[in-house]
RNA sequence: GGGCGGGUGGUGGAAUCGGUAUACACGCAGGACUUAAAAUCCUGUGGCCGUAAGGCUGUGAGGGUUCAAGUCCCUCCCCGCCCACCA
């Protein structure tokens, strides 16, 4: 009989149930074994699991039972993003407590990953909101803090009015904010930040260790770091001491530098504006553009707009003197807040010249056309040339001029040669209550003192009304505020900002090694043992963020001597989004489809196949809910095939098929009676072993691995039709011989075809492994078959025959032949001879049991 | 503007050290079973021509290299993602 929804939601709690009660997955760290770590980027507990989820937590699933099967010591857990804003803004809409809100989602996010049949070890399950996580998250703040890393500064930061919290450059998303998607606007407060340019140089320079990333990932990092060579060149301002430091990477242009501009935040406009006869234009124009939101002020295709600032200065390699602007394309973080503008060679400072009718001067050539020239320009010529106008180095090539110039102009104290990044600290403050409490106490007398460690942890104090209104939830808890300061015991006043989330997933990997151990953030034993993550799995959206995050923390880890690697994730998988109508799937497009209703129809199995086979993981899918009903339909049939084998009806013995499989475990298959079709099947199940192996081991490339399931399915299927044919005739033992050899080769194949298909659909392949009589073992943990070299080696081949390029006709050829009898049998195809008729053959080209051409 | 992917049947996708394009699946069509439907099974399925054998054509467009090109080279078009007044 088919089985029905019913049939596979018993069989599918009754396997979640064993592997519950027999703690299949649970693992422990034992250098006696080899160990695999597999990771997916956890969840924010937001209640229930999105496809996005089910796509993610299949693909790591799949990887972690494939290692389980092969041997490995098998890391594979799971844990809650917990602290963040939606709980917040829950309790806002339902006055609920943001925890309780949280920890209600986090069991209702247990049960269904439950439902999905994922091999995690639930004894590592944590949540990031636990005090007993969070603590670790004050301890390695301390550390930093200790080593200068963590740090507080007043500057103008990036502020969302919506969520009424400060964000960082990172979260930060074309001027908008990344989870609210309003308008992030500036403001100037004093806020905590972590040094992550400390490690600059190593973030940059490891990725070229991460071989086993996406390279994008690896690129869009690169870019974010952003390191420039160049230097910087001082420019004396005329009649005054003060000199006019800007950054530049094209030294090789210094002849060509017409003015200079400042962003309108330079600390030395607001030093020279009082008393100019422009002071009117500087001060309206400084604050025209702090009005402008920075995401206007980025976005390229802004009119350059600036104001002259009543000042000149020097150009040193010339003498010239050259006036100094504010302009608002120039930005204060970045560089020194200052650049020389050359117009000729760079498209922003040529559109703001020719707006302000400034002047420019030609100091590269480009050789293939000598004739640029100032009045026919369209735009800046930003291409490699020849030095013009350049005194000493005329003539020169401008990539070589950039080190020459570079060289000659730090000799003579013009500037010096410098490195510049574009990666800042990162901000870790936020005006928020469901985070975790910066250990901070501030005392009139000590300053900022940090909290002792056998204070940790600082903990959050619940029962607050969070209204999202008034900055701070934790600022008007009094209990909370009111403290002593641990130096001098005088009264003082905690911090109430709490750390970033990102904080919280950055190390979150490490824990998992110990994950409830009270004494330490993690053991340093464990650790070393189970890291790195052999394999991460999460979405392409975290490139940046999560992971440039995560590696900085394992850098410090390091510089502590907590671990002894310096990247955490040794392999990287991004894995596509999930698609509905050529749309990425979101609540806000209404556009999702729930899995909860797919499990209830289909199962986790059916929906586990679907979304592994309808597309390679890292591309996009589109979910079809044909597709889905494929899947379901071929897991049936795989039912099918050991509920109801071939036998029965054949075997005229009182035998069952039962007791002749029992006896099979005896049989010894003797190669010679083996007819073709027996050879044919062998092949395909050592060929399907093969090439499935082979699609975990070079990228997972798991659409393609089931397909050559299918295909073996297919092959065990037209195996037993053969098998009937093979009965027909012959006397009842004559019959009962062929029909045991038989059985026991599609035994054979159906066994291998379950242990194959064991880390796709698990429930199943579980059940179906004790149908076909093993009863003592569970299929997740029997060993990953192995293939026959032999079985694939065929005695003949098909060749395809090409005449001028074209394919005429095929042979079948020993795969022995050589190059005379190739072309002997070529003429055994009619319509090869017909185009050979009356033609000579010039050319005549083997491809080994493939094709061979011929050209006439 | 810069960077990185990608463009293959009606659909999802196979095949890129150059070697029979469209594996596997979905869909569709026809058939078997059924009073009927569903399920299941079998057959067919890029387009055009042909009863057939077979022929022509076909991997975004155009050109090139080669006995042979989805794959390599040149020119161009389109789509997706990321970054972006970063000096």
């Amino acid at each position: 009989m088919p089985y029905t929804t019913n049939d596979i939601k018993s069989i599918e709690a009754k396997w979640q149930e064993y592997w519950d009660r027999h703690q299949t997955f649970r693992v422990e760290a034992d250098s006696t074994k080899k160990k695999y770590y597999v990771l997916e980027m956890f969840p924010y507990p937001s209640g229930k699991i999105h496809m996005g989820h089910v796509r993610n937590y299949t693909i790591g699933d799949v990887i972690a039972r494939y290692k389980i099967m092969q041997g490995f010591n098998v890391l594979h857990p799971i844990g809650y993003d917990a602290f963040g804003q939606p709980a917040e803004n829950a309790a806002i809409k339902h006055k609920t407590d943001p925890g309780e809100w949280t920890y209600r989602c986090i069991d209702q996010m247990h049960e269904e990953l439950k439902r999905m049949g994922f091999s995690y070890d639930w004894d590592r399950e944590i949540s990031t909101c636990d005090s007993e996580y969070y603590k670790w998250n004050q301890w390695v703040f301390l550390k930093m803090f200790e080593r200068g890393l963590a740090y507080k500064k007043t500057s103008s930061v990036n502020w969302c009015p919506s969520c009424q919290t400060t964000l960082a450059n990172e979260e930060v998303i074309d001027g908008t904010c990344w989870r609210c998607k309003s308008l992030v606007v500036q403001k100037d407060l004093e806020q905590w930040y972590l040094k992550i340019t400390h490690y600059a140089e190593s973030l940059l320079k490891d990725l070229k260790q991460l071989q086993d990333w996406p390279s994008r990932v690896r690129i869009m990092q690169q870019n974010w770091i952003g390191k420039s060579f160049g230097m910087e060149i001082y420019f004396k301002v005329k009649d005054s001491q003060e000199v006019i430091t800007v950054f530049t990477t094209r030294p090789d242009t210094i002849f060509g530098a017409t003015y200079v501009v400042l962003a309108p935040e330079h600390p030395l406009v607001k030093k020279w504006v009082s008393g100019i006869k422009e002071e009117k234009d500087v001060l309206a124009f400084i604050e025209k553009t702090a009005n402008k939101s920075k995401s206007l002020r980025m976005s390229g295709d802004q009119r350059k707009e600036g104001v002259f600032i009543g000042r000149h200065a020097i150009n040193p390699v010339n003498g010239e003197t050259i006036p100094i602007f504010i302009g608002d394309y120039v930005l204060m973080e970045y560089g020194t807040g200052a650049i020389m503008a050359v117009p000729t060679n760079d498209q922003r400072d040529f559109e703001f010249a020719r707006q302000y009718h400034l002047p420019m001067r030609i100091v590269i050539q480009d050789p293939k056309n000598l004739k640029i020239n100032i009045e026919q320009m369209a735009e800046a010529y930003e291409g490699t040339g020849v030095l013009v106008n350049s005194k000493q180095f005329d003539g020169i090539n401008n990539e070589e001029a950039k080190e020459k110039i570079a060289q000659w102009m730090q000799k003579e104290h013009m500037g010096k040669i410098s490195v510049h990044w574009r990666l800042r600290d990162w901000l870790i403050s936020r005006q928020r209550y469901w985070g975790t409490p910066i250990p901070v106490i501030y005392c009139e007398s000590c300053g900022a003192v940090p909290v002792p460690y056998d204070q940790l942890p600082v903990h959050l104090p619940k029962n607050v009304e969070i209204t999202g209104q008034g900055g701070s939830p934790l600022n008007r808890i009094e209990t909370f505020v009111e403290t002593i300061c641990p130096k001098c015991f005088k009264p003082a006043r905690r911090e109430t900002d709490t750390m970033a989330t990102f904080f919280d997933s950055s190390w979150y990997f490490l824990r998992f090694c110990s994950a409830h151990n009270n004494k330490e953030i993690f053991k340093k034993q464990e650790a070393k043992y189970w890291m790195e993550v052999d394999q991460y799995i999460g979405g392409i959206e975290h490139a940046i963020l999560h992971l440039l995050y995560s590696r900085f923390f394992t850098k410090f880890f390091k510089d502590l001597g907590l671990v002894d690697f310096n990247e955490p994730f040794k392999r990287l998988l991004t894995q596509g989004m999930v698609l509905k109508d050529g749309e990425v799937m979101s609540k806000s497009r209404g556009n999702t489809v729930d899995p909860d209703e797919v499990l209830s129809k289909y199962g986790a199995d059916t929906l586990r196949l679907f979304i592994l086979f309808a597309a390679p993981p890292e591309d996009q899918l589109e979910w079809n809910s044909d597709g889905l009903e494929g899947a379901w339909k071929f897991l049936n049939r795989i039912y099918q095939m050991v509920d109801k084998p071939i036998g029965t009806d054949v075997v005229q013995s009182e035998r069952t098929i039962e007791n002749i499989r029992n006896e099979l475990s005896n049989y010894i298959l003797n190669i010679s009676e083996m007819d073709d079709n027996d050879k044919g099947l062998e092949r395909a199940r050592n060929l399907a072993i093969k090439q499935i192996t082979q699609s975990f081991e070079e990228g997972y490339k798991f659409n393609t691995a089931i397909s050559q399931i299918m295909i073996l399915a297919n092959a065990i299927d037209k195996y037993t039709f053969h098998m009937r044919v093979a009965m027909e005739g012959g006397s009842p033992s004559e019959r009962f011989l062929v029909f045991r050899r038989k059985l026991f080769l599609q035994t054979r194949s159906i066994e291998t075809l379950i242990l194959l298909l064991a880390p796709f659909t698990p429930h199943l392949c579980e059940e179906l492994w004790q149908m076909i009589g093993k009863k003592d073992s569970t299929v997740c943990k029997v060993a990953w078959p192995k293939f026959d070299a032999a079985a694939l080696k065929q005695t003949e081949v098909i060749y395809a025959v090409q005449i001028n390029g074209k394919i005429r006709g095929q042979f079948t050829a020993p795969v022995t032949a050589s190059q005379e009898q190739l072309c002997e049998l070529c003429m055994t195809d009619t319509n090869v001879t017909r185009y050979l008729q009356g033609a000579t053959i010039k050319k005549f080209i083997v491809v080994p049991n493939k094709l061979v051409s011929i050209v006439v």
